[in-house]
DNA sequence: ATGGTAGAACATCTA
């Protein structure tokens, strides 16, 4: 079973090269986020055509998440418990036998923000939630754009990086929170080295010059682990024409 | 210290 990531930074732009990577990938599941669309405009006809089942939670200008599958979503869940958030960030679903959820973490802008606080507690709600969730579902898959590097091997400049948004102390204590609960960061679970990345800066030639970050992430349960057999990261998209500033992370489960 | 680019409500916000 292949799973995959994607922050697409607006569907209505990246509709074709979503298309091509599915076509070319096959996955079984694919979360976008920042679709930026609202539900009535999502183009489910296209993937409907291209094999995909989809679920969606979506708002104009901003945010936006989906669930791309080859068999039907179960069980749905738009809005994350014990928060009041007009932001579309959350999906949750049943998916071959996985329980899904897709995030798109709140960014937080900087660390002196009114939206890092905001990220902080996002992410607080978002542990709460997968703790009883866990408790429901052994196999259990959190995928999606984090907008954390959880350490410094996901840094292109740790020094530049350091107590900075995204990587910030706080941000990975909030991280390391979701991994206590019973989970782990497929990648690093396959892969030691660092300068793996999955989004670079539109700006100063961040693709060019490499300089990225890895902040779009696979985590899966325990009762997962036996059945991880790769993890990887498809630059490729982030070469092509008009791409998103995040290229799509993937998971091969047995 | 600022701004650099991209996408969206096309004026500023968000990232």
């Amino acid at each position: 079973m292949k799973l995959a990531s994607w922050n697409v930074n607006s569907l209505t732009v990246r509709l074709s090269q979503v298309l091509r990577w599915l076509e070319n990938e096959r996955p079984d599941l694919l979360a976008l986020q920042e679709t930026k669309l609202e539900d009535a405009r999502f183009p489910a006809a296209e993937f409907a055509a291209a094999g995909y089942h989809a679920v969606y939670s979506g708002q104009k200008t901003y945010n936006g998440v989906a669930l791309l599958a080859r068999t039907p979503p179960q069980q749905v869940l738009r809005e994350l418990p014990g928060l009041e958030d007009p932001q579309r960030r959350f999906l949750a679903a049943d998916i071959d036998g996985l329980r899904v959820v897709n995030l798109y973490v709140v960014n937080g802008q900087s660390v002196d923000s009114d939206k890092y606080a905001y990220k902080l507690r996002w992410l607080a709600a978002v542990r709460a939630f997968l703790e009883t969730e866990l408790a429901r579902h052994l196999q259990l898959v959190v995928l999606g754009d984090f907008n954390i590097a959880p350490d410094d091997r996901d840094v292109h400049d740790p020094e530049v990086w350091r107590d900075q948004i995204l990587c910030s102390a706080p941000e990975r204590a909030a991280l390391q929170g979701l991994l206590d609960l019973g989970l782990e960061d497929s990648f690093r679970a396959l892969h030691d080295e660092s300068g793996q990345y999955s989004w670079w800066d539109y700006r100063q030639g961040g693709f060019r010059r490499d300089l990225g970050l890895r902040i779009d992430l696979i985590l899966s349960s325990r009762a997962l682990h036996a059945r991880l057999r790769a993890a990887a990261i498809d630059r490729i998209p982030r070469t092509w024409e008009r791409p998103s500033d995040h290229t799509p992370v993937l998971l091969e489960l047995a």
